[in-house]
DNA sequence: GGAAAATATCGAAACATTTCAATGAATTAA
DNA sequence: TTAATTCATTGAAATGTTTCGATATTTTCC
């Protein structure tokens, strides 16, 4: 990703702004390394088509990364865009 | 503020996530300090009461700080607000 | 005080997001 | 190949957000 335009930062604000979101990041980041979708239904009281849906919106705007293993799925942060997001919010900054 | 939480951080994302919200945050930016309320009916094309509200939503967070001045108001950037949001962006990372 | 200017509030229409039950698709294991 | 498991999609209800016209509030200037 080059440099983070508005429409972008807008995206991933968006992405950040639920708090099921956060904490599916907050579980990732517990994992320290991949989480696996399956781990999220213990963990989240949503339905699964609901939690289905948030993680969409996080791959969506690659905040996470999915990696698909027999059939489950695992997810992983992708720090750039998060760090590029933080560029951005800099650049707000008087 | 202290540690910023994750509800905290929601409400700064949803702050953020809105195109109307980030040009009011450039157009503060462009004045280098302060922004007065009136300079955004030319630059926003979108009826008073609308601007009004995104305003309301930047206050609230305190990601900008209004101030009185006659019957105008002016806004500057709050930018430990976005010092400690990046904090908590920081802190997702792997 | 009365008129003008700047911002805020209210209420309703339009639009977007979240949630779930039902069902589909892909993969594994028996 | 059949049954079980995991994830994705669809469609619809509930909820939340954005927008605006109308109107209220606050302040200034005459």
């Amino acid at each position: 990703m080059a440099q983070m335009d508005a429409k972008q930062a807008e995206k991933i604000s968006k992405a950040l702004s639920d708090p099921t979101r956060l904490k599916i990041l907050s579980e990732i980041k517990k994992k320290n390394d991949w989480l696996y979708c399956v781990d999220l239904y213990d963990n989240i009281n949503l339905a699964q088509p609901s939690i289905c849906h948030h993680l969409k919106q996080l791959t969506e705007t690659s905040i996470i990364l999915p990696e698909k293993e027999g059939r489950n799925i695992k997810y992983t942060m992708n720090n750039e865009v998060i760090d590029d997001y933080i560029v951005f919010l800099q650049g707000l900054k008087k």
